[in-house]
Order: structure tokens, then sequence, then C-alpha cells
DNA sequence: GTGAAAGCGCTAACAG
DNA sequence: CTGTTAGCGCTTTCAC
């Protein structure tokens, strides 16, 4: 069952064991013909490189590992393609892990791998930014949706997100808007009711927030109850679930979406597309997040702790069916 | 940046490596003294056990990989999800790898990789038969919707599926069906199809099947358009996407769902439920795939060449308001 | 250009 | 119960 080693091609091929090595990983070193014949003999026994005995003495694994706060929600996946698919590109291989929304669960997990890759891909993490600091100094890491200054992060540019989507309102007549804030923990939370906050403010528009809510569908009933009852014309949802789960529940209510009120998401998640009405929603595009983290993370050797980019990546405002003009 | 290694902590602690390692591998051999000490001391140190030096000697990696064959598809991601959740209550690490649908990198990645992962999960293999076998005879493996004798896989009941799914249409008063197929060298394809035929046969209903289709719902159109052509009451769609796509075409020309064609899918991925109307599809327990994969892989090592389990989950049949009584 | 030998961090005999 | 020692598979000096 454990295939052959270098011992094995190089018995096989009559040579030493260095030379072996030295044929996959320093080619130029070794005579062509010894080359041939130690790659030929390789092939024929099937012998691949122990990643592990490699990793062991070079310090390097090629690998990576991304931490996603909650896996069972849809929006990552794109995060976890792009970060995969980029990956791949450089021969790095991808380790998924999953935290389940609880930060000792992360921290736990975070160390356990820490000597057995070559950094982290960080997303939506709930730790605070103590924990996020130690890390740093054991491995590089990189934030994604999430920032802390001096750490390498990727987040799409929200404040002119919310900056369209308060105008697109606007634009429609509409005088004040309500935020269904996510979870109390997520930075990216907080980051969204701030920006919608100080855009609200620069065109002279109300806006309130309730919750927090947890950004499910089926949250979305007491979601938009709050809302109704708080008497809005608009509201923005955490993000695409919570916004689906809405408009089921205002449907439900007998309220009309866009015509009693206005419905805006976050993600644009593939639901958002084939929900009716569309849900309008600022989008972006979350596989180039992940592709961008994995670009940071394998080019963090390069860099000082005093310069740790923060990637700024930006969003769309995708109108569908959900917004329309006040009545 | 090394962490501490074992040699460090035995310093420190005033022992022998042996012990430390102990402490950490075999407790009850240590004295509960010394134990607490070294603990102590490692804790102190920040000390990790480095998992390569480990898997080094010992075999075991802790590591499963799971391939699979697109991961742009969101329905591999229920699947993904569950082997995540499964592995992490083992303690086990998901390498997560993308094959592209090529089966020429499928290969490779598992070869690359069959030194470092104690097993794969291969997710809708495109490989040959023969290269599943020469695969199995390295490493343990299960194939996930697709099934090879002597191999040991989990797939959902797609005869039982496919059986109601033509009950319901004959039902509603159906006299034939058009299967729009997914991909040539897709097990699953060929699965569907035949089931699909059994069970119309049985009931004396007529099954055409048109296509090969990509299954995305780019593809919708042309699906449609050779559905409407061929002049059916009921499509069958490879998969929801498809499906999707086909509905939109569907309304793009004017067709009524389900008052002139009927439309059902596969997998009951998130979408269904919220596109209008209601997407009815064959549907099961997806994460429970990948859990039960899982559990397969981790118990491989109990079991025979000759016993490998064939575990078949129920699928279930999600009626929404894509399909209705024929006109 | 190639071989011999040391050692990465850890565990598993084998002594004591 | 604990220390000594020999590797796991590979790369990397250091000689030749």
């Amino acid at each position: 069952m454990p295939g052959p080693t270098i011992y094995d091609v190089a018995t096989a091929a009559g040579v030493a064991t260095s030379t072996v090595s030295r044929a996959f990983s320093t080619p130029g070193r070794v005579s062509a013909a010894t080359r041939e014949k130690v790659l030929a003999v390789a092939a024929e026994l099937g012998y691949q490189p122990n990643p592990h005995a490699r990793a062991l003495l070079s310090g390097k694994h090629h690998t990576v590992a991304m931490v996603v706060s909650d896996i069972t929600n849809p929006h990552y996946f794109e995060l976890i393609r792009g970060a995969e698919m980029r990956a791949r590109v450089s021969e790095y291989t991808l380790l998924l892990v999953n935290a389940e929304e609880s930060p000792r669960v992360e921290w736990e997990q975070i160390q356990r791998l820490a000597p057995a890759v070559d950094g982290f891909l960080l997303a939506a993490s709930r730790l605070p930014d103590e924990n996020l600091r130690q890390i740093a100094v054991q491995r590089p890491i990189v934030l994604m949706s999430r920032e802390l200054p001096g750490l390498a992060s990727v987040v799409l540019d929200h404040v002119e997100g919310c900056r369209q989507i308060v105008a697109h309102l606007s634009s429609l007549g509409h005088r004040d808007l309500v935020y269904l804030a996510g979870p109390r923990n997520s930075w990216m939370a907080g980051t969204r009711w701030a920006a919608l906050k100080a855009a609200a403010d620069q065109v002279g528009l109300t806006a309130r927030r309730i919750g927090p809510f947890t950004p499910k569908v089926s949250q979305g009933g007491a979601a938009a109850d709050g809302a109704v009852n708080a008497g809005t014309t608009a509201v923005v949802a955490h993000n695409d679930l919570l916004a689906i789960g809405v408009m089921q529940r205002l449907a439900q209510r007998g309220l009309r979406v866009p015509e009693d009120i206005s419905v805006v998401g976050f993600d644009d998640i593939f639901a958002a597309d084939v929900c009716t009405p569309g849900l309008t929603t600022l989008g972006g595009a979350h596989a180039d997040l992940g592709r961008a983290a994995v670009e940071l993370l394998l080019t963090a050797g390069t860099r000082g702790p005093d310069d740790q980019p923060r990637v700024l990546l930006p969003t769309e405002l995708v109108l569908r069916g959900s917004t329309g003009p006040v009545a």
C-alpha cells in the first residue's frame, strides 16, 4: 500500500537517492541521460513524491486552509470556488474548514492546522481582533469580508455599494429605509449599516436599523413583520437569504413587492435571479474575492507587516423587480 | 516562525522527547505528574504537534480528499457540506479538489495527492471505470453519485425516484415525457434515463430522450426548444439548473408552465423553491450523501475488496407548481 | 555529475 | 515509568 519511495527508484535505476531527488527537484543538476532514466523508472514504478516528507524539511506545504464561518451559507460557495480555482493554478491544495459560527471552533481548528499549512484564508471570521493578530504572527493570513488594520484583507467596496443602493431608492421617491441587521459579531453587518446610514444622511433620507437577525430565509418572517411595523417603504436586508424570506412573508401578508414595499438584498446569490419578483441586490464578483485572497496569501512572503494590502473589489447593484417607485 | 518542537518542550520540561510524545499520544503511559508538567510547558510554549512528521511515520494523515467533477455546480455544494461536517466530527481534514470536468485533471490531482491522504471521495467522477479500479488499489475510495461493482459508493435511489416521477406525471394525465439528457460521460445521466424509461414502459407512457445538454441554466434555451419541437406535455430535465433554464425559455416563448407543459428537475437545489412556478424536482438528503461517503471512507479498513458497500439513500419527489394536469 | 550521510519532527521499539 | 535510539521519505550539504 505505501507506494514506492526514492529508495525503490534509486535501486531500480542504479543510482543514489540523492540523484533521484535531484532529477525531480533540480533537473538542471543531473546529466540528461540519468535524468531520463530516473524519470522513466519512476514512471514505471508509479512513484509519487511524498508531500509530507517534503514538507517536513522544507517547511513549505503547498497547502492553504480556508476557514469559513458558516459553510451552510450558499454565498460562501462562490468564495470557496474562486479560492479553489486560484490555488489550483499554483498547484496549491485547498483545505476547507467549517467554523460553524463558533469562535472557539474556529480558533481550535486554526491552531491545529497551523503547523501543516502555508497560510490561512479567514472568511467572515467571528474571532476577536486580538486573536486574529495572534494568528498572524504564526502564519500569513488573509481576511475575507472583514478588515483589520495591519492585516491583509479582501472585501467588496460596501461604502460605494451602499451609496448606490441609497441613490437608487432615493431616485424612486423613497424617503426612508429600514436595515434588517445581520448578526452582532459580524463585521460585515456593522459595515453595511454604517455605510447605509452615512449614505442616507448625505441625501437626506431617514435610515433605521432593526434586528439583529440570523440571516436565513426562516428569519425573514420576523424581519418582515418588524419592517412592516416600523412603517417603511423600503427595506434593505442583511443578505439575499433574509431578503427572500422577507419577500415570502410579505406575499403571505398580502403586501405587494415593490408596489407596497421595496426590498434590497446583498450578495446576488443565484436564487436572487429566479425568485419572483427578481431581487434587487448588491452583488460583486465573489469568486474574484476568493481568487484575490489566495493571490495575496501566496505572495505574502514578499511584504512586511507594515504594508499589508487591503484589496477593495467593486460591487455592482443589480436592479431587478423587487424595487420600484414609492406609491 | 517554525513553532516549537518536542525537543524544545523536552528541554524546557527536563524530560526526554519520547516522554513528551507519549504525554500527547498515549497519556496513560506517563505518570500523572510528568504529564501535567509536559502539557503545561507545551501550552506555555505554544507547542503544536507537526502533522507532517506524524503522518510521515504513521502513514495516517487524518485527511480525506474530495474530488468534485465541477465545483461550479451548486448542487455539489451540499455534498461538500455534508462531507466536511462528517469529517470534522472525526477530526479529519477535508481537502477540496476541483476536476473541472476534465478526466485528465482529475487523474493527475488524484495521483498527486494519493501519498498524502487517507482516501478519496470521488463525486460524479468522469474517469473511466478502469481508472477508478486502479485508484482503488492504491487508496480507499468512495464514489458519490456513481456506481461501479466492487467499489464503495453512495447514491440516491433513482430507480424508485424516477418511478415516482413517472407515476406523478401519469396521474396528471400525461401520456409521454421527454428527458433532457445530461453529459455523455455522466454516469448519472445514463442512470436517470434508464430508470425513467423503465418506469415509463411499465405504466405505458412514452419516453423519449433528447440531448445531451450541458446541465446549466444557459443551456435551458436549446433544451426547451428541443422539447417543444418534440411536441410533448412533460419534460424531465437532467438537473434543476437545466430545468430552470427551460422554464425561463418557455416563459419567453409565451408557453405556460404547467398549463402547456410540465417541468421536472433533479437535485432540489435552493433555487427550485423560489423560482416561479416552484420547480417539481427529485430531491434527497444530499448532505447525508456527503456524510455517508465520509463514514464509509473512514471505516474502509474494516472491509475486504469483496464486500464494498453500496449505499442507496432515498429520494423524495418534491411537488411544486411546475407540474400540473395535462390540458 | 554523483554518492554518502545528516537531519526535518515525531513515534515506536528496546532498554533500564 | 522514562530515556535512548533508530528510522518514516525526502532534500541538502559535503565530498569525491
